[in-house]
DNA sequence: CTGTTAGCGCCTTCAC
DNA sequence: GTGAAGGCGCTAACAG
């Protein structure tokens, strides 16, 4: 157990006064006298009196504490999300309850409970890749405890969600590289139950018959992300006979360990091949050969986008009835990536 | 306000018992009758009860809340403290709350007080390389919050703390360096608050009097780690007459800015000049030409041990007056990298 | 076995 | 201007 603290009891009892005229000196209400204010916020200060957040928001019913949920940090992508939400958060007074998933949907779950019983007023999230039951999300729902996901959706119906519209940045991609001369485009998408994958393949095959270019089933193919998926994934199609004169991938990690592989295998960057990504992160600007184009899904954007539809809805407690969905698609854009 | 959820006493009045029948029923008390629990937990689970965790925890004058602060998430070394942290306070039942000080003191002082606000049973911090005054952490012992600082630490007196030591390392470094031949030896330092960038200086000269090398102020400079500043840093010790062979940099970022910069020169990495960084960032092994070996500081350990230790504090609620320190230093570890 | 009561720290009517 | 009383949701000490 704790220590006690001080509190306005502590303070009213040295003062002879009762506790609500303290809580009404403390709090500058009008109606008290400029004699007693004073008294109290000395000795309040005297004794190093800290007001209980916990005591007044369990009474407000709200706790300024929004629960985000991530499959991870260690990827400038999600830290830019972060430093999106955070942004809006810290401005209007909440706070960041933090969990990370792992991509382990049990621990997801697990999260998802602790924050509810920490009675969250709302939660971010971007379901891991390994999510493919969403009992725990309607468990919030049934808690009244809106959510708001970013970027990795989950295939339900009635959320409330933030993305970024990734058919406009394949279709450039793939435009890119056809206008470079390239015909035997590859694609190393994610896994197969991300809509983000699924979306990403949607469009390229949107985006090559535009270019009148026949898909090719061997051109295509998944990497569960880890480098030893992205690796494979990478033999699989610099092994074909038809071997792809460019490749698309799912984001700039897969590209690195795709050009890596290259590498390797002296199949020289840039000549013999060039990979286009997704994401478009920084620290690729330090490659010698860096993916030649990125399509940027502004994750920062995207975070702090988020935040504020979720603050939206907790500040305005309509109805359940005429319940309004939020949701939003960022468009992306290829950024192509200065030769140095 | 938030909608009112059910509570005991929503339970308690329809089945005509107490609440606290019915706190007990849910708590699985011994001296429950079969039936009386089995209605209540039935009704519980129709009614969609939750437990108010808030109420609970008020009670016990408890949050299972530890605050975290760091100075951003961007960079993978922060990642992966978090990982570490997170993977042992989930553990132990602990939610983190989350701040980023942005390396700004007034943003790292407004954050301190919003956890202190929320009664965080305890904090970790990281502290910004702008933090001069400590007045805030004061706040929080004052305050009975008990804090354990994690890598960046600062100079204050009775402190729990958790840091990687440098010296070795540097001397590692160092050693190496002058063993491939290198007797002009450059470094690029943080920010001098930074005790992290003292003990580099110092374990620096020591290393080089071990090796009988005589140091040289102007090979000595410091950056305030933006790009900018990397840039800067690295042109002012390239342009010396007496040109640095090997530089070593206060960590992998700083290398990689010191390293496009040297190429955008045509001076040859490697041959012209060898750098040796800190972090030991896993990025790098994707570069062609990364730092040649690099610091290991362990943050994930760093960031186990200092939840460890916070939470040991937080259990072992011992008198004031004999506050015992908690405080440990892991010997740092320079790798080698694989040469490609 | 179960009910009653009190209290965690604060705010907020309602009185005077 | 100030005090008294009640309640937020829950647990626990004390009675039966």
């Amino acid at each position: 157990m704790a220590p006690r603290k001080i509190t306005i009891i502590d303070i009213a009892k040295r003062l002879n006064i009762s506790k609500s005229t303290v809580s009404r000196a403390l709090s500058n209400h009008h109606s008290i006298g400029l004699r007693t204010k004073m008294r109290v916020t000395q000795l309040a200060s005297e004794l190093n009196y800290e007001p209980d957040n916990r005591a007044i928001f369990f009474k407000q019913r709200k706790t300024y504490l929004i629960g985000l949920i991530l499959p991870s940090f260690s990827n400038t992508f999600f830290a830019s999300i972060v430093s999106g939400i955070e942004d809006i958060a810290y401005q209007k007074k909440y706070t960041l309850l933090l969990g990370q998933s792992r991509d382990d949907q049990e621990r997801e779950k697990s999260i998802v409970e602790t924050m509810k019983d920490h009675r969250v007023d709302g939660m971010l999230i971007s379901i891991s890749k390994n999510t493919t039951s969403y009992e725990h999300f309607k468990l919030l729902e049934k808690n009244n405890i809106p959510v708001v996901f970013i970027d990795r959706i989950p295939e339900m119906q009635n959320i409330h969600f933030i993305a970024c519209k990734l058919e406009n940045g394949m279709i450039e991609a793939v435009n890119f590289l056809v206008k470079k001369g390239h015909n035997i485009i590859g694609l190393i998408n994610g896994p197969e139950n991300l809509s983000a994958s699924k979306e990403r393949y949607s469009a390229y095959l949107k985006a090559l018959r535009k270019n009148k270019i026949k898909p090719d089933k061997k051109l295509i193919t998944c990497s569960d992300l880890t480098m030893e998926g992205n690796i494979e994934a990478s033999k699989k199609l610099l092994a074909l006979t038809r071997r792809p004169t460019a490749i698309i991938t799912f984001n700039d990690y897969v590209a690195l360990d795709a050009i890596d592989y290259c590498k390797r295998q002296k199949i020289k960057i840039d000549e013999d091949i060039s990979f286009v990504s997704f994401a478009n992160e920084a620290i690729c600007n330090y490659m010698d050969h860096p993916p030649i184009a990125s399509v940027e899904q502004f994750p920062y954007q995207q975070g702090q986008k988020a935040t504020e539809m979720l603050l939206h809805i907790l500040e305005e407690p309509n109805p359940e009835s005429e319940k309004t969905l939020n949701n939003l698609l960022l468009p992306s854009q290829l950024v192509v990536r200065r030769t140095s």
